[in-house]
DNA sequence: CTAAACCCTGGAGTTGACTCCAGAGTCAAG
DNA sequence: CTTGACTCTGGAGTCAACTCCAGGGTTTAG
């Protein structure tokens, strides 16, 4: 059994975090010691490795909850996890897409400037990013 | 002039949201009238839409208000302006990187379960996300 | 003249994933 | 037996860019 600053070390991530992650309902303690202090199994550490690797793909602390409470479920199958994944994997690909259309506008604006010697006033980056179509759509 | 809630209109924003920015210092009014109403000038509108674009493009309002004051430094040039929008283009490539890599992380796991009639104990996302080497690594 | 629509200030709430703190109790080593 | 390292709880603070609210005052249309 582990006290919440082992497995804290093992899964190098602060006591702090671990406490948190049970006030989310992500990693109960197995038990307490009669004064009270979290002990846990070691599943537990394997448990903090998922929530880790979820999260490294993108998921929030929410969806890992939900990812983790399949399992309780009876009814749930692969498939279900696979259909998170998969819509997790859409959201990302929204996302990139809305910041390549950033850095593309943020190209267009570089190139017009090539030569960036001119004073603020007449720098066609600042005048350009006046003009009503900034060529760029809104995040989210 | 226009009052706070026309120029709201005119730029798609909410008059909380001009308020903010000038509590921010990126949008003070013109002026105000006796019993303390804002009035805004005409330049007003283009600096919402300056501070619309820039957001689209990345910027954060505390950068943005940056750049608004290279406007008022005499020593600025066009090459400052254009060397954050390089600086920003960088940050963007690394988080589209990033993002890209957690897809990547998520297409493996999503080919891993082709059939995804298992039970989710059997599932192996669930027992990959479990693994040491995610494979990803975290953002920021 | 009155009601609706607008505006003001100051402050709290939102989301996400924590961190940091105070004040107190507990445990292990020497 | 003491000292230092550890743990507990509850709550506040962080970042960003707002939104929402209460409890007022102001303006305008009819």
């Amino acid at each position: 059994m582990l006290t919440i600053g082992k497995l804290a070390a093992a899964g190098e991530i602060s006591p702090d975090a671990l406490r948190y992650y049970e006030s989310e309902g992500l990693l109960v303690p197995t038990t307490r010691t009669a004064s009270g202090y979290r002990l846990y199994g070691e599943d537990a550490l394997r448990r903090v490795r998922f929530i880790q690797h979820a999260q490294a793909c993108g998921f929030t602390l929410a969806e890992i909850r939900e990812l983790l409470q399949l399992r309780q479920t009876d009814s749930a199958c692969c498939n279900d996890v696979r259909q998170r994944a998969i819509e997790k994997r859409l959201q990302l690909a929204a996302k990139i897409r809305s910041m390549q259309s950033m850095s593309a506008a943020l190209d267009r604006l570089i190139a017009e400037c090539a030569d960036g010697s001119q004073s603020v006033e007449d720098c066609p980056i600042m005048a350009a990013l006046e003009q009503i179509d900034g060529g760029t759509e809104p995040v989210r």
